[in-house]
DNA sequence: CGTTCAGTTTGGCCTAGACCAATTTCAGAG
DNA sequence: CTCTGAAATTGGTCTAGGCCAAACTGAACG
């Protein structure tokens, strides 16, 4: 029912035969090598990295240089319901980390000091972090919080969780949250923090979350695309 | 502050010198040929097509076999806020349209049929269509409704939205909905009837549609990565 | 003036292979 | 036996170029 007047092509081909193959066989295997690939399928390695590079962006296949191609382990995928990253975590089941890149406190300028109405050159605190299942990197994420929160490093440590610390230290508790999704490729940076391949396609999300009327939360995440689903849902009028 | 022991990938420094210049020219300029490209800036043209196939996929750029490569018109992002496709498309101030692929009844069965709480083997109504914006092709949906509904294709014909028929023609009115969103990559189907390139990043969204407590549909969409944007607002408890 | 059709141009797909970087392997030294 | 360092292995990046398909161009023709 797929018949066409473009037969598909032989990466596309070679894709699908290597998915059916890693499918059978278990997590960890590893693969032939790629020119050991291009030599049995007949064709070149450039052919077959196309269709492995696509494979591992699905996160099917993993590769690792010097090393070799083998079957992705059976991950978890993270499940976002449009709570905290910790929350959503333990509520799947999942065991979740950070790893802080910094906290530092930044005068508001741009899109953040707009969106969390804020007088430009105000003090913010911008709270950078990797976040992990597992002990593996899924997300960067760059939160812009107003005014400054003295000692927040040390909050963050002993509850694990932004919007614990945000509550019990500083009184602020986000009761709504608007998040907005879109696609994008990894670049040099998310590659370097993720440990990703370039191009890697990615879900970034931004995140205006509300304390009550007031703005109180600008996150800007990047997640990995595999491992990882967004959930939301809405009553209608 | 991008320093890095490794220097960044060729192909990705052409692409980035390719956005810059492609954000200077006005929509639908034409760039000088891969050949060219190639020539011009001392490598070969399969780094300049890698640099290019990524622009593309970010809708920076458009190409067309026999014609060229050019920068991308602005074309306006859709913003899913969680109803119906028509409905967001108005709101912002879009032309949205509907090509229908076929309407038919099908058996009830698999994940499907458990969505739905159906009976395997119950009757079930299957709408596929594309969606397009601006009469561009935006997305792929396959929507499976709950029993059959006679002349589905006229009241679809006559309100232009699944969800108005349904209301108007059937006495069924979806009152609540949830999304769950994650990345795809384009293959050969999607190639064909969105008009794409193989690759190409996607947004999958799965539906289900609630009427009251009941469900009343099942939807599976493909929205193009680039011109597409989620967006969902929910309350903490 | 429009049509047709062959030639040209341009992107689409693929090959064969070079060189580099990370990892693994393994022989030799201690 | 452990450690070290060279060699082999494997993925990462890039080159140069061939052939195909779609689109465009322009001359010849009616």
């Amino acid at each position: 029912m797929t018949s066409q007047s473009h037969p598909a092509p032989k990466y596309y081909v070679l894709k699908e035969q290597l998915r059916a193959l890693a499918a059978e066989a278990e997590p960890g295997a590893l693969l032939p090598t790629e020119r050991a690939l291009a030599a049995g399928h007949g064709t070149s390695r450039t052919t077959v990295r196309q269709a492995i590079a696509e494979l591992v962006a699905e996160g099917v296949l993993d590769r690792i240089q010097g090393h070799g191609t083998f079957v992705a382990h059976n991950r978890p995928t993270y499940v976002r319901q449009l709570t905290s990253f910790s929350e959503d975590a333990a509520a799947q089941g999942l065991r979740s980390s950070s790893r802080v890149l910094g906290i530092s406190t930044i005068p508001a300028e741009g899109e953040a000091a707009q969106r969390l109405r804020m007088e430009p050159g105000a003090a913010l605190t911008r709270v950078e972090r990797i976040r992990l299942i597992n002990d593996e990197p899924l997300a960067h994420e760059t939160a812009l919080l107003p005014g400054e929160l003295p000692d927040l490093a040390a909050a963050l440590e002993r509850t694990g969780s932004l919007y614990a610390a945000l509550q019990e230290s500083y009184g602020v508790r986000i009761t709504d949250a608007e998040d907005t999704v879109q696609t994008r490729l990894a670049g040099p940076d998310e590659v370097r923090l993720l440990n990703l391949e370039m191009g890697f396609p990615l879900l970034a999300i931004q995140r205006l979350g509300l304390a009550g009327e007031q703005p109180a939360e600008w996150t800007s995440s990047v997640f990995r695309g595999d491992r990882f689903r967004f959930q939301a849902r809405r009553h209608r009028d």
